[in-house]
DNA sequence: CGAAAAAGTCGACGCCGTGTCGACTCCGGT
DNA sequence: ACCGGAGTCGACACGGCGTCGACTTTTTCG
């Protein structure tokens, strides 16, 4: 295909999906994915609506290489957490604090894909591939917990660790400011794993 | 100006909107709310699609119609826990099973409905004022329960509050049946709100 | 170099769903 | 009989989507 040695340029058709991909985030940046059109992408790329065609299949399309980007990134930070044993805080912490850094840059583009989920297979086949990455690491560390007499018995260890992940996601999705938040979610989530309740419920 | 109509008068072609409510209700049952079109309304309820704009401004309007007959219903059972005190497992079962069971019959508009929320400032204004009520009753049920001494410190009332309701919605959207799903919330939920920590945190 | 192929571009078209308008019918009241 | 409003509809304009075929540019290779 290519010459040997020499001339490995990025073709212009190249740099025009990358102008696609990159007015795209520069677009949801300001308004959300249902009022951005084919033609505001086609236009910010400086191309005709119908040459947008050439290198995506619709919106959505984008919007999933868009999200294919994010995905190493969102369970970045979270390793020593969900590697982790017992009510670690502090790296329980970190690993939110690296979510709400992506989200603070991110933000617009998950919660328009989000919304846009369902009704869009690839996305949400995507968010489901990233919820179960997450909640079967979560799920495991519940076992483990439990094995070890670190956490109460309860929920069923999957459907826990999904809960945690909706909470996440809801709670990102809601709010003003994510780091705000960050404390409480940490909170909560521990709450959620290892909390104790005063009275003993019957049959525990 | 009027939520579900424009035009006043006696009624005879009341029982047309009545129709077109009822069909919106049927093709609900049958697919999300994305998939229906006016013309499936209109239809539905013998009319030509142009007449369906004598009665609803939009597909919109229909739901936000359906939507606010069963505003009242969603808080009905949720009473006594709302209104009491410590952990009462027994109501807060009680308010969950109500819960569910609402969303056995009326889950597809509910999900469709939340789904279209962004975008639909109507819809998005009844979930708010949903979820504000359920907030209030229960941030205030939070503050009552703390300054008892029942419930330990933690995130303010109203994000905890908040957490609890978005939780619960994300739960019964994701739920395949509203019913098994309950023990877990009640457990969690009650986790939440009084679970302590085996180790103390730090700065209590 | 120059021809063929591949890569890229675009205007025009047809589809679909929405919302509006004006003309029409229907029906009860005086 | 006739009047007016409730109710109905066909036709239209609009905006977004996706496709097609013809065109131009760039690359490849003899």
């Amino acid at each position: 295909m290519n010459a040997p040695g020499r001339r490995r340029g990025p073709s212009k058709g190249d740099r025009r999906e990358q102008a696609i991909l990159e007015t795209a985030r520069t677009l949801l940046a300001s308004k959300p994915l249902a009022d951005i059109t084919i033609d505001d992408l086609a236009a910010g790329a400086e191309i005709s609506r119908s040459s947008f065609y050439f290198y995506f299949d619709s919106k959505l399309a984008v919007v999933v290489a868009l999200l294919h980007g994010l995905t190493g990134e969102l369970l970045a930070d979270a390793g020593p957490w969900l590697d982790g044993t017992g009510p670690d805080e502090e790296s329980l912490r970190t690993s939110l604090a690296g979510l709400a850094t992506l989200w603070r840059s991110h933000g617009r583009l998950l919660t328009g894909a989000l919304a846009a989920a369902p009704g869009c297979p690839p996305i949400a086949q995507w968010r489901a591939g990233l919820r179960e990455a997450h909640v079967s690491r979560l799920a495991a560390r519940i076992e483990r917990d439990r094995a070890a007499g670190l956490a109460p018995e309860g929920p069923a260890p999957a459907v826990l660790a999904g809960m945690i992940d909706d909470l996440r996601l809801a709670t990102f999705v809601g709010a003003a400011d994510p780091d705000e938040i960050i404390e409480d979610l940490v909170t909560v989530e521990l709450r959620m794993l290892y909390g104790d309740l005063p009275i003993r419920r019957s049959g525990g």
